[in-house]
RNA sequence: CGGGGCGUGGCGCAGCCUGGUAGCGCGCCUGCCUUGGGAGCAGGAGGCCGGAGGUUCGAAUCCUCUCGCCCCGACCA
């Protein structure tokens, strides 16, 4: 491709509108221009990275022994009706009527429209396992869409469902999918991480997310320095605390505590470790109150709480009910007395003699102790790891580092094939519903990360397997006829040679042609200027680390050659 | 949905407080000149100042309403 011929608006200064690094970059690159809120057009830059990623995907998850449809983005209510979406989904939900006053909407996912497929199309156990996916645009109207292309409400996904016999066979088939993601980020060219996930309240026993590393993340992922545990925030746990209950219990006893509310201020007051308070939190459980019991120095992980009383929702009860509930104002609460259920953390059951508030103003009782003083109803692990704590698995060190989500399995087991009534006859005639898998990869949320990812000041850094092209050709002096001819040669001979080269041939000066050439991230920059002229040799530059070296054009044209044969290599699949 | 900010040539911004009919840098067009890290000179094109209503002799500027966009939040006693 002719860079004079080619639509790419790069602008020299980061627009007004974008805030992260890779909404700016894409932007100044001339890879994606916005519509509306959330809502982008694709420029050829930015679909040749998106395509880029496309392919890769198609061919792992082809490998992998899935096949790919193309479903309907327009769906009709009847279908999320039947799944029971049509009210649970919420406004993300962008719902429509067509001319014939039918309830419709945007396919923010598929679930629904793949069953209804399957139910009709497979009837047999003979038929099964069958995987198929799709690559397409996902409609979600986010509440609040932001950083360009990490969190749009039309974005590029592809997702994929499985249908199995049997959880064994589900299984097989979940580990087969863990496997082709994989390969899909490692042949991307991404550092990543897959973490175990919360499963939500779609059930279902198991989930992971494929979070690509990266400062910028939205979400906190859990990993062991030592073993491959690694998990996110909301699902992480921590090697068990220690267990103090050797200790005699003492009498518990009231004391004052003026003006103490904070964990901090009471226990610089009592001169006691943050440990040895028990903090009580009261959260409303799908409306219901319930009493939060909790070390000192640990955080609640609401999706833990959630799980743990197999509740909706849950949120903090605010000043006026927490008084309300308890008599005493937040502050000074404690389980001792309190008449609302008590949800206690698993590390409070490994201590003596604590402290907690004495539900009174500016009190707090002393050597407390549960089971004697107050009886949980539940008890389980409803905090969050934090950067003190050790590797479940292994006891090694745990980092809480940032990622990007661009991937995520999960195993949904019979929801919607019991939902909608999706059946096949087993080998004994008898109707069972289907298993089922859910496997998604934002699209274009990767080539966003991948750019917050790799990124230096000068622009966007793209692995080469995923970059729009493989080689930036830059003719120095196009007003020379003997560098312009030989610039010419090596642009038919390279992609002559199926190397994917943008030419630079446009009438700037060489300093408008780096800036450009650095801004969009193209791996290998080859030119050709007066040094040819005199001596007859090209520039070579590799934009990750920025190594130049000269080289004659056939040395040049080989080395690019290998660069690029090294990387297919590494990512080329066989295709069953 | 709550809070904050912003809408002025393609992009980045000034002007608004203290009304008098729009300006700067970049980009774009023409010419000259220049050609290894976003050159220089000269000439030029391009703006219903987000929209509607109001106040006024007069509104980008003041008032009201409205639309759009961006950021933060919607979790810790």
């Amino acid at each position: 491709m002719r860079f004079s011929q080619l639509l790419l608006p790069t602008l020299k200064e980061d627009p007004a509108e974008a805030e992260v690094i890779s909404h700016k970059l894409m932007l100044r690159g001339g890879m994606i221009r916005k519509l509306t809120a959330g809502v982008y057009s694709y420029l050829p830059l930015g679909l040749a990275a998106i395509r880029k990623v496309e392919q890769i995907v198609r061919e792992e998850m082809n490998r992998a022994g899935a096949q790919e449809v193309l479903l309907p983005m327009v769906q009709p209510a009847d279908l999320w009706e039947e799944s029971g979406r049509w009210e649970k989904y919420g406004p993300e939900l962008l719902r429509f009527k067509d001319r014939h006053q039918r309830e419709s909407c945007l396919g923010p996912t598929h679930e629904e429209v793949i069953t209804d497929l399957v139910r009709k199309n497979i009837h047999s156990y003979r038929q099964l396992p069958v995987n198929l996916y799709q690559i397409q645009t996902k409609f979600r109207d986010e509440i609040r869409p932001r950083f360009g292309l990490m969190r749009g409400r039309e974005f590029i996904m592809k997702d994929g469902y499985s249908f199995d016999v049997d959880e064994a066979g589900a299984d097989v088939t979940y580990q087969k999918m863990h496997d082709a993601y994989q390969r899909i980020f490692t042949r991307c060219g991404l550092a990543f991480r897959a973490v175990e996930a919360d499963t939500g309240t779609i059930g279902g026993s198991f989930s992971h997310e494929f979070m690509v590393l990266a400062a910028t993340g939205e979400d906190v992922v859990v990993i062991c320095q030592h073993c491959d545990y690694a998990a996110n925030l909301e699902k992480a746990t921590a090697q068990a605390e220690k267990d103090s209950r050797s200790e005699a219990p003492k009498e518990a006893e009231k004391i004052a505590t003026p003006g103490r509310k904070t964990v901090s201020e009471v226990c610089e007051f009592l001169q006691i470790p943050h440990e040895n308070l028990v903090k009580t939190m009261i959260y409303l459980a799908d409306g219901q109150p319930v009493a939060v019991l909790l070390r000192g120095d640990h955080e609640v992980q609401p999706v833990k709480l959630q799980n743990l009383l197999g509740a909706q929702e849950v949120e903090l009860a605010d000043d006026g009910k927490v008084t309300q509930l308890a008599g005493a104002p937040a502050g000074y609460l404690g389980p001792v007395g309190l008449k609302i259920p008590l949800v206690m953390d698993q590390a409070v059951a490994g201590l003596v003699n604590f402290v907690t508030g004495a539900n009174e103003a500016d009190c707090h009782l002393v050597n407390v102790n549960s089971g004697r003083d107050f009886t949980p109803q539940h008890t389980g692990d409803i905090r969050m790891v934090n950067e003190d704590d050790r590797c479940p698995r292994c006891g090694g060190k745990l980092a809480l580092t940032r990622g990007i989500e661009v991937g995520h399995i999960f195993k949904l087991g019979k929801n919607y094939s019991k939902a909608l009534n999706a059946t096949f006859l087993d080998d004994q005639g008898q109707s069972r519903h289907f298993v089922m898998g859910c496997f998604g990869i934002g699209v274009s949320r990767t080539v966003a990360a991948a750019i917050e990812q790799s990124h230096d000041r000068d622009g966007m850094i793209f692995p080469l397997p995923i970059a729009p092209f493989q080689v930036i050709l830059l003719n120095l002096t196009p007003k020379d006829a003997e560098i312009t001819a030989e610039a010419e040669r090596l642009y038919r001979a390279l992609t002559a040679a199926g190397i994917e080269v943008l030419l630079d041939d446009r009438d700037e000066r060489p300093g408008s042609k780096f800036k450009d050439a650095d801004l969009i991230g193209i791996p290998i920059r080859l030119m050709v200027g007066k040094r040819f002229k005199n001596d007859g040799l090209l520039e070579l530059r590799t934009r990750s680390d920025g190594q130049t070296s000269e080289a004659t054009p056939a040395a040049a044209e080989a080395v690019i050659r290998e660069m690029v044969a090294a990387a297919d290599k590494a990512t080329t699949s066989d295709h069953d």
